[in-house]
DNA sequence: GTGTTTCATGTAAACGTTTACATTGACTCC
DNA sequence: GGAGTCAATGTAAACGTTTACATGAAACAC
């Protein structure tokens, strides 16, 4: 049925071995037979079979990206980053998503293994111990935000401590002295992260004022649901954060809603830089996060653990 | 080095044949058979060669996906609902990006094509003729918004002609009486479609006022300098349908700049529903599109198209 | 008991590449 | 002109699976 490099190979009158080296450009091979075995592989059409090659190679030019979800703009800038370095380095990227429990991102992870040079992995689920037992030995992976103090695995995240810590820092610096905290699901990485950076900046910066925090799961609903618990206060705080954007604009509405203004009755910020916070009016004062950025660089880690030989 | 089915095979003390129908499944082999094979591959961590499978069985289990972008929450929703659609097949997804021009979608598509079942395309550079000099036959694709009218291919598109049309017919009976449009790139199919919903709908619907077009080019920037013109207008519309929903942000910004208000002052509409229009405020008018479900469609739609065999 | 069927398993070919090694012919050097 | 070198090409093995076919044992019918 499809074309193979034998096709090819009649069609250019040499042997298969020509056809393989001049379409992969390798030295000794003369200009004349690499022209009739161009002309004849873009005569016919021919693509070569990727799996046959990565039999023989070991290599599947492929990067696995599995993520906890797709929705919003968060995963969409994040693999923006990454393809963009994929393309750079002549990679495809196979996605994988919504992996709710540990279960099934052990079976993705399984069967995205086989298929790929290595694994970005972002999933809250993950810890080191699952990991190794899960992974094929010797496929290198680099986890994204993910709470693994093993020194196995390379890490990149995002900055979530400390980037709470400053924003705390900024509201104090504009003269708010109460400042609640909507928090994310209590067992997230980052909610923790940034829950801490809240505690640590505030027992700093305002010794005298209290923890106020609020739970929420990082959706806009619960952040509209804080939003509402925050109205009802007697002593209401003078300014919200909220550990990511959606929760803040879920707050927002809340606010709104009651004919509260942000910021001149109540402050608030976010915590993400989708962009979509530069939308809403008025624009979210945000933790700036380069996701894209963090999508690159993560993938450039990987490929920089690839073992040597493939300089290709 | 890595394990192959020989190992495993060894280690259940069965032949390689009895490894790979135990496996995937197969009828034939003893309990007592089967039980070994599973336990010394769980035991050994082995992973199937996929490229291995692929070679023999022809099929990858993957869908390569290609995009012109992936800016932005369309796109994010797109693949979501492709991914979604995806995994219930039991179907991986390549996903390739960044199309500026013919030529790089051209040779994206040879690069996916050699590693996956079928193509899901969006690509506006993209049109019959390229297609059909590019793609290897037999090969299962389906367009999407993608102004093709060969029958060869499969086509799966946002109805942009009647949703501009709806929402004019919307803004009609909302009492506007003069409705400008803030148009989309010249040359984008979309876009098109969209301006052809409108002049059709205006002339039928309001046939004595003037059709009053704007450039721009579906950023938000456009929307901004489409809005600031539209403000200096003597006779200016009592409405703004822009052409996509960045280019009726960009145009808000530029009406609340100098004070106008949406929707006392002047009538606002987009088109997308990107999930981002809901959280403007005041939330932006806009012809609902359900993307994730045009993603799922088009993926469902695909594998439809896939020959009887694999049924698996 | 023999002949037939059925089931579990093994053997080996096939898939389409890449590449180590072998071969060929032309050229250089003395 | 023969030995040696080198460039261009060909031959065939290897990669890790799946599966058609072969084999053998057990079960069954008579």
């Amino acid at each position: 049925m499809s074309v193979t490099i034998k096709d090819v190979a009649k069609a250019a009158k040499v042997s298969v071995a020509t056809v393989s080296r001049a379409l992969n450009g390798h030295e000794s091979v003369s200009a004349d037979a690499r022209k009739r075995v161009i002309d004849a592989a873009r005569k016919l059409r021919y693509v070569p079979h990727s799996a046959a090659r990565s039999l023989i190679t070991r290599r599947t030019q492929t990067i696995g990206v599995l993520l906890p979800d797709l929705h919003g703009e968060f995963f969409s800038e994040l693999i923006r980053g990454i393809d963009q370095a994929a393309r750079r380095e002549g990679l495809h990227i196979l996605v994988s998503s919504s992996h709710d429990d540990a279960k099934e991102a052990v079976a993705a992870i399984r069967t995205m293994s086989g298929r790929v040079d290595g694994l970005l992995i972002m999933s809250p689920h993950i810890d080191a111990r699952l990991l190794k037992d899960t992974l094929p030995t010797g496929l290198p992976i680099v986890l994204m935000n993910t709470p693994v103090d093993d020194v196995d695995y390379d890490t990149i995240a995002i900055d979530n401590y400390w980037g709470a810590h400053a924003m705390i820092r900024h509201l104090v610096g504009r003269g708010y002295r109460s400042i609640a905290l909507i928090a994310g699901p209590e067992h997230n990485f980052d909610a923790k992260e940034r829950l801490r950076g809240y505690r640590d900046a505030l027992a700093e910066l305002l010794p005298d004022s209290p923890e106020r925090i609020f739970s929420g799961d990082f959706s806009e609903e619960s952040g509209y649901r804080a939003g509402q618990r925050i109205i009802g206060l007697r002593d209401r705080p003078d300014a919200v954060f909220a550990a990511n954007d959606m929760m803040a604009v879920g707050c927002q509405f809340a606010l709104t809603e009651v004919g509260l203004q942000v910021p001149r009755d109540i402050g608030l910020a976010g915590f993400d830089d989708i962009p979509m916070a530069r939308f809403v009016s008025p624009p979210l004062t945000t933790v700036r996060v380069r996701i894209a950025e963090l999508g690159q660089q993560a993938l450039e880690r990987l490929v920089a653990g690839f073992s040597p030989q493939d300089n290709v």
